[in-house]
Parts: C-alpha cells; structure tokens; sequence
DNA sequence: CGGTATCCCGGCCGATACTG
DNA sequence: CAGTATCGGCCGGGATACCG
C-alpha cells in the first residue's frame, strides 16, 4: 500500500486488503492501547484491570476485552466460582502486539516534541503575521 | 505509560501526557494514512493528490493536509498564478513518520493473518458447539 | 483549480441502572 | 464480582453546493 507501483490509494482497498488497516483500527479504539499496556505486567482478574484503566466504564471494560479476545490477543479465563472469578492475560501475538506498541512509543517520544512545536508554531502563526509587522 | 511502575493507566493523563497518543490518534484519522503513503514518492499536487486518493471528497483531502501541516509533516507551497497551483510535499519529520508507518505495516503483514484467522475462530466459534455435539 | 460552507447521519463512547 | 441493558450526546466524516 506504499512503495509498490503508482496505482491509486482507494480506502476500500486499504481497508479490505491493508494489513495496516487492520491494527490501526484496533488501536484507534480508546482504550486498547492502554489495555494491552496494563496486561503487559501479567494475568489479571476483571476488578484489577478497572481499577488500573481509571475511568474506564464496566461497558468499555468489556467490549476492548471481548475485542481484544476476538483477535487473538488476549485470552479468558473463567473460574466457575462464587463469587464469579475471572482473569484476563495476554497471549504471545498480545505480547507481540506489545512489541509494537513499544516501537510506537519509541518513535513517538523522539518526534511527538517536534509535532507538539509544530502544532504551537501553528496556533501562533496568525499573530506571527502581525508580530513582523512591527 | 506501560513499562514503568504499577500505578494506574487513567485516559487523562495518557492523552495529555503519553507521547504514543499523539500519534496514534493521528493515524488513526481516517485518512492519514493513506495520504503519507501517498506523498512518499515525492511533491504532489492537490489534484493528483484527489485522484490518487480515490473515494476521498475535497472536504476530507483539505481537512487532512490542513491536519498533517499543522503537525509538521507536509509542506505546503502555493504558487500565485491562475489558475491556483498548490504543492504538497512530506518535510523530514513527515519521512521520518513513513518510517514509522514501515514499521507498522511490516508488523501488520506479519501478524494481520493470526488476527484475521482469530476473528474467523471467533465467528465460527457459536456453531462450533453444535459441531461437536453430534 | 483548489478550496469553503452546510447539512446530516452512523457509531463510538459515557452515564446509569440492573442481573446471576 | 463480573458483567449486561438501555439511553443519549458528541463528532468524525460523507454528500452536496458554492466561491475566488
């Protein structure tokens, strides 16, 4: 979807076709990044993880770890217990995903300073104008 | 945000604070994308930018490169003739980004497959209690 | 040609209440 | 404890029309 030939980039394709598509849309989920950042210390029962993602709602909670579950990257436990007892951890491609997730982060606190400037020229710009006029 | 200490992974802080979510809420711009991939072979125009980026309305292609400008990874030049030519083109950081975006697609065409593979697991998962009945 | 301006819809997500 | 159910707001983004 980049360094092949000149054709064009149609959403449709990327979206049905890009490997790319697929786990940037994962990520864009709210809270995903931050679940799989909190299970990467380890197995951890549903409580736990709602007091770890604070302000996270028991809705919220659940949907990224059915998402999650879904694709692979985290895997469920139930204890048939009362009261209920369940845990949740991540699997090898969830810990490979956090791999990823370390590399984002490395290229982000390398360059986030440089867009955090760039969004700060931005927003002065219009006075810039006025500034040089002087 | 993840390999710290134990203390809590509130939203807040993380978008405030964590330079990962800078970036990804950029890429996760439905558009983005697709345009960096798009302005990697070099200095474009905004109509060859519409036509190659099939499907994207007028609205969107400005929105984005309006977007990608601000965060410091597109240059925008602008001829005064008639009629207008504007130019687009990736400043380093805006490479530097595509590097990022390399890292992340070869993640995604390495991994992408056990996702969807999972998903079709998950979505088989309901008759394959039936299945085993028999 | 290279944009704005406007209207509008679907879906993500939050708040809240309830259940086994 | 570990969820589900329901309602509603916000807003990203599409469609369309207009402007210098």
């Amino acid at each position: 979807m980049d360094s092949d030939n000149d054709s064009p980039f149609g959403y449709d394709a990327y979206r049905r076709t890009c490997p790319s598509h697929t786990v940037l849309e994962m990520l864009a989920s709210k809270w995903v990044y931050l679940t799989v950042c909190a299970l990467r210390r380890g197995r951890m029962r549903n409580g736990e993880l709602a007091r770890k993602l604070e302000g996270i709602t028991p809705k919220m909670l659940t949907q990224t770890l059915r998402v999650l579950e879904r694709d692979g990257l985290v895997r469920r436990e139930i204890f048939p217990v009362i009261p209920p007892r369940v845990e949740y951890e991540l699997t090898d491609l969830g810990r490979n995903l956090a791999g990823l997730l370390n590399q984002i982060r490395s290229w982000s606190e390398e360059h986030a300073p440089d867009i955090k400037a760039a969004r700060t020229r931005a927003s002065m710009d219009p006075q810039a104008d006025i500034a040089t006029l002087g």
